[in-house]
DNA sequence: TGCTGTCATTGATTTAAATCAAGTGGTCAA
DNA sequence: TTGACCACTTGATTTAAATCAATGACAGCA
């Protein structure tokens, strides 16, 4: 079966409208580095990631660089340009390592979602978490200080049912997650160093082992 | 015709959809401080503020409040929750002042959509643009500074097309305001009070004479 | 082999904002 | 009228994180 259809955005089409979509979208590559769209460009494709990490940022009007959203394997992204017309993408978004994605016609899409209303309300459910989901960065980032941040996204990263010890990979440098969590590089460092000596994680390059997550929790 | 139809909820349905849901909702009347949903209450009703200030807030475990979001009249609000198999409202929601809503059954206005495709991808174009809107909020929170995001909603709640000098006028007291633009009520007194001497703004109480808009926007 | 550039760490210093503390003025109700 | 309770302001102090600066680790490459 195609990868496509694992995902919510397809699972509820039926197989002639999944034809169609096939048949409107293209493999994409990209080299470690290489941009796939930028800010304010016309939005005309979303994506999915098949291989790869890519990252989605801005760039504010001094050039700083701050990442809004890590996509990792599996993920769609920029589907919500889908729904507003003429619409630009409001985010750059780059290749971290080499990845292969899944380009989708936006305009092909939407036409289909007009015959499909079980469909439409798949995608509004699924864009009514990411709502939320940003209501509850919001929180962190106004509410939380740095450290919680950082443990926050450790225990986010995890999946639920995880237990003491286990092991989180990226492949990113750690500045990109840094600049995800809105900390600076040094302080990021220093945190985990500090997570270290709590006995709580142990770093070794881009892998972290958590040691203790109820310790975690518990902040 | 009903203040609702003014609402981009409601626009696209026909006489017959209209009238199924006048027949589901309620008139809620609340006085100033009253509470109208608690974070974790089940989510069965969305809203529409007619007149009044609502508040939606989040408690941190320590009790700190943090306001999300401040509705004025003729927002809607929670009705991403009908998306949301089973959902809990994310927010605590009171009213600042005396206010009037009305009350909409999600489940009733769910059922609609389902046969109406056309509606349903009305509301995710709306839905996109308020995704759109948190994430350069959340820009907001992490590249700049406390004055940055006073200016930057100072800006933000003035019509497009004003020119300075102009009034903005709350109803709410200042702490709430701070809380949120997530800064302490001492802060925002102190950067209001920066705003003033450089003859950028004027305050006297609840409301805020603009004096120099371009002056803001400079920053 | 050494050179270059990128990423990461560590220490010293600065800074913005939070916190602590005190005082003002207003409103409401006993 | 008094006193309690707000919201708000102002000043002094503390603190977390940014910034500045230096160094180390490592990869790719001439």
């Amino acid at each position: 079966m195609h990868v496509l259809r694992q995902n919510i955005l397809f699972s509820a089409l039926d197989e002639e409208q999944f034809t169609r979509v096939i048949a409107g979208s293209k493999v994409i590559q990209l080299k470690e580095g290489e941009m796939l769209f930028q800010q304010q460009q016309k939005a005309d494709y979303f994506y999915m990631l098949e291989t790869g990490d890519i990252k989605l940022y801005r760039l504010s009007p001094d050039g700083a660089e701050k990442v809004i959203e890590l996509i990792r394997a599996g993920q769609t992204f920029a589907e919500a340009m889908m729904f507003m017309d003429g619409g630009f993408y409001p985010v750059n978004a780059q290749a971290i390592t080499e990845s292969r994605l899944i380009r989708v016609e936006m305009a092909m899409f939407r036409d289909l979602l007009e015959h499909s209303p079980k469909t439409s309300l798949k995608i509004l459910g699924y864009m009514s978490k990411r709502l939320h989901g940003l209501v509850q960065e919001i929180d962190q980032l106004s509410l939380q200080n740095a450290k919680m941040r950082v443990i926050q996204f450790l225990l986010r990263e995890l999946p639920a049912d995880a237990i003491s010890p286990c092991q989180l990979q990226w492949n990113t440098p750690k500045t990109v997650l840094a600049s995800r969590l809105s900390v600076r590089p040094e302080t990021f460092s220093r945190i985990l160093q500090q997570l270290t000596q709590e006995q709580l994680i142990k770093v070794d390059g881009k892998s972290i082992e958590i040691l203790d997550i109820d310790g975690l929790k518990g902040y």
